[in-house]
RNA sequence: GGGUGCUUAGCUCAGCUGGUAGAGCAACGCCCUUACAAGGCGUGGGUCGGGGGUUCGAUCCCCUCAGCACCCA
């Protein structure tokens, strides 16, 4: 391999998107211009917790390519960057960071000093976070970015806090919540998941305390809250039980009797149609407690063991061991009537994984049916549009029912609530300590202490869109910027973040707080497993830039497990996935690549085999580039400038080129063709976007780019370039259009590709004329509708045709493709003479033809390869390499897939249903394709027969 | 239990307001043709999940069944 010149050759990423992106920042290219129409996509802010992921890497890349796209068109873009404190999973990252390096807990180490950890490891996350979102290409305002708990952010969350408890929206309650044994803390209901498990469902019979010998049978899938049992219910019409309703039963295991209850919660079908009511933990029994005015008896402590109050035997067991006691002690009493197998639903937290309790505990809560009622309407009204379009139904099935939210949480890390209280618990808010005295004239010596809770994360991601603004300042930001364009986000959040963002955003600033909301797809691995680390699955965006080996890829897949045992696992699937490792394939092919799967669909299946192709698409570029440099020079053509009207011929021919003066340019038909199909392109890709077909737009520009540009104009434009056949004039037209539409192609393709078209238009521009720091800030492409050209377009079609007619046969004979071959023409119409006489030297250099030949309509063609193009017929006489079994088998496929259709086209155009009913310029179409098929068969069958009918031709003599 | 999607070529996916299907990758054949072998030129491959309905005509609209996935309770 000649090294040397292959990577002179090729496209090599790194170096380029380095320098690019320094280049960029120091500039200060990414601030909002201060001109045109306000342009504003807030950034969903990244977890400090570690590290951004696909999902992460794909949404981002979707964000950019709108803003720099916007950026070019000249609106005043800014892409609002910064990250999120993430309260519980910084807490549990640092904690565990703290256990593995100093064995102490954060108890140990206090509230204050641990803090104070959260805030290093921010500082080094948050830098790798940007890290790794400039690598990506992000073009986000670093100027302006912004950090959950920052001082401007947390005096907005206080605002907010105080304004909504002001206005009683705010409220603190004892009630059931979901408890999190392990952290510690409330949750919401949103942080909860539900996964069915196996479990058991143990019937229990509690005796009367009239009569022990009589007994009632409960079933239950949570035995060891039966010591909390307050009342046993039933279904008031329940003819069973009936005379029981108003009994006592002696409940098991302790000294006390319960009440027989009747309330029609309970579902007579399931079980014995008897339950135990246990309203401190559980959520159905705590609204049946509520009803019966029945006093809840908690019977755990935070950590879920069984507490004092609880009979003696039992106090301080874990929930799950004095579930077994308890059925054990049950089983001796011979109180288990029996126990079925069972599965059921079980609440777990999002991030620790323990099963949460219901849990009876002082918390706030936000009170959100008032707040969600004009955040239906906004999107009712489509003030908010999902994108698309169906996800409103999942946002209003959500708001519709929508619960109180709990935003209190026993953490250290997040907005401590500004809530303090004196001595008797009465609370009062404000700023802080001073500011709630001053807002309730309390006097100094009133003792004050805050509430040790922190808010929930989403608290103050709610207020995102305009605390990062400067709310509740007025800043220019705010007023410029806000209500901002765009927000793109996974479906995940859309409950945790989307709606919550509209409800608060219309509370306090009266406006939605964006205008569309582009739901992306969630990136998946090739399995269509959703990405874990504890599966082994997750790959890094920066190691599909970089690339990575398969032991390192290995090793950090299985590091830092929470089960060590997956790791043997996790290596085998991986080395099975990834025998090479992952090659590197550049910022540029990926963001390629996160556009064409971002289709409306809601899992991508994300496939590393795809980015190949797109750093090769790369490569495609790099080299038409550099094809372009060698043929146009290194200096500016001083007639170029950029979109220049050039006097257009409508033929090649050298002698109607002779007329223009000296210096100017003559476009060729190529050139006329490939300015009408960048228009076209242009046009589509704008359409695209405007509706967030990332994938589409991608797919446009590629196809324009390779199936056009580079496999035809390219090749059409070298024998303009390169023979004496062509004038100057028409040679300089074919610079000028090979010069100016790769710069356009640049610039359309500059907001999934930053860098690499930042890397050639920098060569490029000054070649087409064009001024300018950076592709960055050049104007999109937009459509010059005079430059879309019809007829270009369908001649140059024609030739296209007979190229590919002629290659079609060449390949299918098995012909070499550089083998010059002779043709001969018949028949054919005034327009194909008149092309053919235009387009002979290009027909004959793509074709690789070696002479081109009439003859006369009713002269009879030798035996020969035969094509037919319209009216016109093309035969390549046998030779050496064309042999008559080859073409009669060739003929019988052509001739057989056309009978096929014809046949189905008959049928067709027989039904007098179809003739009558169907628009007549559909039935006008089919008859024309009926004609064309019958002549070609007609053309193809006496080919056939003339075949037959030759000899098998000598060969040459010489090959 | 309620809801939302998905099922199209070997794989991953497009398919606009209904007019009998496309791309990329993979496969196969011929080529190292002076931008590019990370390439060129061609070729093959689909009863569009099953059934029913509306229609002259259904991958597309309606119903139903099956499978898969997700969300809410």
């Amino acid at each position: 391999m000649n090294t040397d010149k292959t990577i002179d050759k090729a496209y090599e990423p790194h170096e380029l998107e380095k320098h690019w992106y320094q280049t960029w920042e120091k500039s200060g290219y990414f601030a909002p211009s201060g001109k045109g129409e306000p342009y504003c996509i807030p950034l969903p802010p990244p977890n400090v917790t570690g590290s951004l992921h696909m999902g992460h890497g794909f949404g981002f890349t979707l964000v950019d390519v709108l803003i720099r796209y916007e950026r070019m068109r000249g609106k005043n873009t800014l892409w609002q960057g910064g990250t999120d404190h993430a309260g519980i999973a910084t807490q549990m990252v640092v904690e565990r960071k703290l256990q593995l390096e100093t064995k102490q807990s954060r108890h140990d180490l206090g509230r204050e000093k641990f803090v104070d950890k959260i805030w290093e490891w921010k500082e080094e996350s948050g830098g790798n976070i940007s890290r790794q979102l400039r690598r990506m290409g992000a073009s986000i305002d670093w100027e302006r970015e912004r950090f959950t708990m920052d001082e401007g952010m947390s005096h907005a969350v206080r605002e907010v806090f105080i304004k909504l408890y002001e206005e009683g929206l705010i409220y603190r309650g004892k009630r059931l919540v979901n408890w999190d044994p392990v952290l510690l803390t409330a949750i919401s209901d949103l942080e909860v998941t539900n996964e069915e498990e196996e479990g058991k469902l143990w019937h229990i019979r509690y005796p009367l305390a009239d009569d022990a010998s009589k007994h009632i049978i409960v079933a239950t899938t949570r035995p060891e809250t039966m010591l909390g049992d307050v009342a046993i219910a039933v279904h008031p019409d329940d003819e069973r039980y009936q005379k029981l309703i108003g009994k006592q039963v002696k409940l098991p295991l302790t000294d006390r009797t319960i009440p027989i209850i009747a309330d029609t919660y309970v579902d007579p079908l399931f079980g014995t149609g008897c339950v135990k009511i246990t309203p401190a933990h559980d959520f159905n029994d705590y609204a049946v407690g509520e009803r019966h005015k029945l006093t809840p008896i908690n019977i755990f402590t935070p950590t879920a063991h069984i507490n004092e109050n609880a009979p003696e035997a039992y106090r301080g067991l874990e929930r799950f061991v004095a579930r077994k006691k308890i059925v054990a002690d049950l089983e001796a009493l011979e109180l288990i009537d029996k126990i079925d197998k069972h599965k059921l639903k079980v609440p777990r937290g999002d991030r620790s994984q323990a099963v949460i309790e219901p849990y009876l505990t002082w918390q706030w809560y936000v009170k959100s049916k008032v707040l969600a009622e004009p955040a239906i309407r906004a999107v009712e009204k489509g003030d908010v549009r999902f994108i698309p379009e169906n996800w409103n139904k999942t946002y209003f099935q959500w708001m519709n029912n929508i619960e109180d939210w709990c935003i209190s949480r026993q953490l250290w890390w997040g907005h401590r609530i500004p809530v303090w209280y004196d001595e008797s618990g009465k609370s009062y808010v404000g700023q802080d300590e001073a500011d709630a005295r001053k807002r309730n004239k309390l006097a100094a010596d009133v003792k004050l202490t805050q509430d040790e809770d922190v808010l929930d994360t989403w608290f103050s991601s709610a207020l995102w869109p305009f605390s990062t603004l400067g709310w509740p300042e007025k800043t220019p930001e705010f007023n410029t910027f806000f209500p901002t364009s765009t927000l793109v986000t996974g479906f995940d959040i859309i409950f945790f973040w989307v709606a919550r963002m509209v409800m608060m955003s219309l509370k306090f600033t009266g406006k939605v707080p964006f205008k569309d909301v582009y739901i992306t797809g969630l990136i998946r691995d090739s399995e269509g497993h959703k990405m874990s680390k504890s599966k082994g699955n997750v790959l890094d965006p920066i190691d599909l830039i970089d690339g990575i080996s398969l032991d390192d890829l290995v090793a950090k897949r299985t590091y830092g497990l929470m089960q060590p045992a997956m790791a043997q696992k996790i290596e085998k699937t991986t080395r099975k996935e990834f025998p090479e490792g992952i090659p590197s394939f550049g910022t540029d092919a990926l963001r390629f690549t996160f556009c064409s799967v971002a289709s409306y669909t809601r899992e991508i299946r994300f496939d590393v085999n795809r980015l190949g192709g797109y750093r090769n698409f790369c490569n495609k570029l790099w080299n038409a580039a550099r094809y372009v440099m060698m043929n146009v020079g290194t200096t500016l053509d001083p007639d170029f400038r950029r979109d220049d009207t050039i006097a257009s011929s409508s033929d090649d021919t050298i002698a109607s080129s002779s007329r223009r003066k000296p210096g100017s340019s003559e476009l060729s038909l190529p050139d006329r063709w490939i300015l009408s199909r960048l228009q076209r392109t242009i046009q589509e890709a704008h359409k695209q976007l405007a509706v967030y077909r990332f994938d589409l737009f991608a797919q446009t520009i590629y196809d324009f780019i390779w199936n056009e540009y580079c496999d035809w104009y390219l090749e059409l434009s070298k024998p303009i370039l390169t023979t004496v056949n062509y004038s100057q004039e028409m040679q300089r037209g074919t610079r000028y259009t090979l010069v100016t539409v790769l710069e356009n192609i640049l610039r359309l393709l500059h907001p999934i590709m930053p860098f690499i078209t930042e890397d050639i238009w920098q060569r490029i521009a000054p070649l087409a004329g064009v001024k300018g720091k950076t592709i960055m800030l050049q104007p999109y492409p937009e459509v010059i509708k005079d430059k879309i050209n019809d007829e270009a377009e369908a001649e140059l079609e024609w030739l296209k045709s007979i190229i590919v007619a002629v290659r079609t046969i060449r390949s299918e004979m098995n012909i070499p493709p550089g083998k010059q071959l002779p043709v001969l023409l018949r028949k054919g119409n005034d327009k194909d003479k008149k092309y053919l006489s235009a387009h002979q030297h290009s027909l004959q250099t793509l074709a690789k033809l070696e002479s081109i030949n009439w003859l006369k309509a009713d002269e009879t063609p030798p035996p020969a390869a035969t094509a037919f193009v319209g009216e016109l017929e093309i035969y390549i006489p046998f030779s050496g390499f064309i042999i008559k079994e080859e073409e009669t088998a060739r003929l019988n496929r052509e001739i057989g897939k056309l009978d096929k259709e014809l046949t189905a086209l008959k049928t067709k155009l027989g039904n007098a249903q179809f003739v009558d009913r169907a628009p007549a310029e559909v039935v006008a179409k089919e008859r024309a394709r009926l004609d064309d098929i019958e002549a070609t068969l007609v053309k193809l069958r006496s080919q056939m027969r003339a075949l037959q009918n030759a000899a098998e031709p000598s060969r040459p003599a010489a090959g």
